[in-house]
DNA sequence: CATGAATGAGGTTTCATTCAT
DNA sequence: TATGAATGAAACCTCATTCAT
């Protein structure tokens, strides 16, 4: 009925340890995988564990991913608001200097933005609704901070970073599942766009969306005068 | 619902027929419910038909959507190429007029968005691989013609009406799609967005993205002097 | 993704005969069984049929065997009802032979007491709550009629038969979980009842019963009087 | 819920104390809760000792209430056997005397018939053997005692009381069952049997047993002459 | 003695699709 | 052509019990 597998996690730095791995697995599957979720039973498998243990760490299948992607935006963010506390320059060179460090890090954690595509929606539909709101508040506290470094950095009013931020989210998740399409249908990429890496093509738009975010903040509302 | 007793559909305007009235029940459905497909079931019964009649017109059930997806999206670019080529004015009046109509209609068919916010990658799961590429050559090719009708009526490079509405497309997808986050969770909206309804945000948002994309086309590529 | 095995049951009286082929592969498993209700997979297997198909028949498990037991039940009664509608003779020999007839209708459909015995409580759990309702309709109809049936043979005042009739039955379902009990610990019965066998020990116990209940009618509601 | 953290129980009354502890834990949540046994999570948290302490004290979790239902039933038997040593006065009055006593008892201890309910077969699928052995043994033992003061009370043959009181927790056990299934399914109690409450009809019911298995205890195999 | 982390078996129901009629 | 009966895969989480600490 039972076995002596794992080592029984007492210590509070061993349960996290424990939690850690559960996510690493997750995340490791995730990656491998074809988009959906992994099953609870792979999941443990690949962490070492018994079915019933992941359980002990998270109160659904769910809530592991939503930890996940959590995590990851949070270290996006994160460095975010680094790079505008720390970069010397003009606008320009700010803005640069985030959206490189973006791209960059976005390429190398490419499982963030595979998982984002499933939709908070997928993952709300079964998560404890306490979670769910604790992760929204995490969630929106780090948005604020990374946002407030940008208004500081590129003297904008108060809480036109955070918008900033979160058309940049939009931007960026709206073009990788654009490319997933193309890749999943297993077509060339549509038109010439093939040409286009994903990480080239984001550089791109975003650096595109910055530039016109950020030149003429009065006109934004009614763009009368583009051009 | 309608019990049109299966009146064999032999003529081929009658099976066109039938089709569309499938892919009615199909979009009804969709509209009324929570977001994730009406079951083949439900959408034969809504059609009026039995559930192996819904399989002569469609070999899966994700067919019925892409094909909504299809009309649907092709319709916002007939729509949009229409506007480019009738819009006299300069570039700003044109783009204008174009992002205010591109909004409208989407805010009148928000199933279009909702569909959308599937992904491709749900439906293509599930989709004979000969019609996943008829599909894609039918969205390319009118991407293409109203990608034309972008460069012609603005007098850009050729290609660059394809790359602007693509990128149009992932920033409204991805707005989108957060905003329905934050619906879904029963929050808030993130900060306080939750002041900008979804047009406004969406429309804000274009505006600045295409301010950027044409402002200085040649500098789209490194950001080097954006302000 | 599918087999030809059973041909399709179109007309109603096909479909009639494949509910019967359930419920009896539902009866056999259960008698063969240790007590616990068999598994959909089970039923289906034995009825030669797939386990999406005993779904087309009944909404969920317990209620094929809520139909067992209405079954069972109701045959019981039916035949309670004729005994006393045909037998000629006094008060005691109607009750007698009912009691003989009740009896021996036990002792060959043993699993009706089993399945009794689950309580009707275990499959309340899980049953659609319209065919919950018809089945109490239903059972309380025949129980109402053979309760008349009684009260029309013995010359009781109306409703009295239906009294007798629950009583009976709980002494019946009662004394049966007893010996249950004692045969399931797989130890002698209790005491020296090991002696009477189950179909005895009803006789008598019933026997006793309707002798005190149909001796002194006016004095039930008291015992001021007993002996 | 106590949090007496776990003083270590050595002494044997100490050891006895816990034992108690759990079992009233054990009680207090079978009473509040719907019907099925609470899990050995909520037990160990109700008593304010670890899971894993429980194990301590019993061997399984049906040991538990086996043993809560060992106690109920015992002290059931032991007012019965004192009634009938000590009250006066004929058969009537004794009996009336002890089935008023039984129904009083039963109403004040609703739990015990819950529990019973679940049938000793529920408890039975999970009990150490020998522990079974030993309540059986102590259940009959019990039963005899109480049986015997019954045959001298009322005179009977040896073994008659027992006979009287397996028939009577029979009739009492099944018409309670009656009474929970009705209840359980949210409908009305069966028939006009609503109008009567459990304490009432069962008053009536045992009454009317055992006025006939004293009236004629001569006839209670054939019933003959009934009326 | 006490603790509580780890284990892993177990079963229901939905629904896309097919094919006999 | 139209029908709708038949198919069967797929995965979550609970909870009694054990044993390392």
């Amino acid at each position: 009925m039972k076995k002596q597998n794992a080592a029984h996690a007492h210590a509070s730095e061993d349960k996290a340890a424990r939690r850690t791995t559960i996510l690493q697995a997750a995340k490791t599957l995730f990656s491998r995988g074809s988009g959906s979720l992994p099953t609870a039973a792979e999941i443990a498998l690949e962490a070492g564990l018994a079915k019933g243990t992941v359980y002990l760490y998270f109160r659904t299948k769910e809530e592991i991913f939503a930890a996940l992607l959590l995590e990851g935006w949070g270290a996006v963010m994160e460095e975010g608001q680094v790079l505008f506390q720390t970069t010397t320059g003009n606008r320009a060179v700010k803005v640069a200097a985030f959206l490189t460090a973006l791209v960059a890090h976005l390429e190398k954690h490419s499982e963030l933005l595979r998982l984002d595509a499933l939709g908070y929606g997928v993952l709300e539909r079964n998560m404890p609704h306490d979670v769910l709101v604790a992760h929204k508040a995490e969630y929106t506290a780090r948005l604020e901070r990374t946002g407030s470094a940008i208004d500081s950095a590129l003297r904008l009013s108060a809480g036109r970073g955070v918008e900033l931020l979160m058309r940049t989210y939009a931007l960026t998740r709206g073009l990788w599942q654009s490319y997933q399409d193309a890749e999943a249908s297993h077509l060339p990429h549509v038109a010439r766009r093939a040409a286009n890496p994903f990480a080239r093509e984001l550089r791109e738009a975003l650096t595109e969306y910055w530039h016109g975010a950020l030149a003429s903040p009065a006109s934004s509302a009614n763009g009368s005068d583009v051009v």
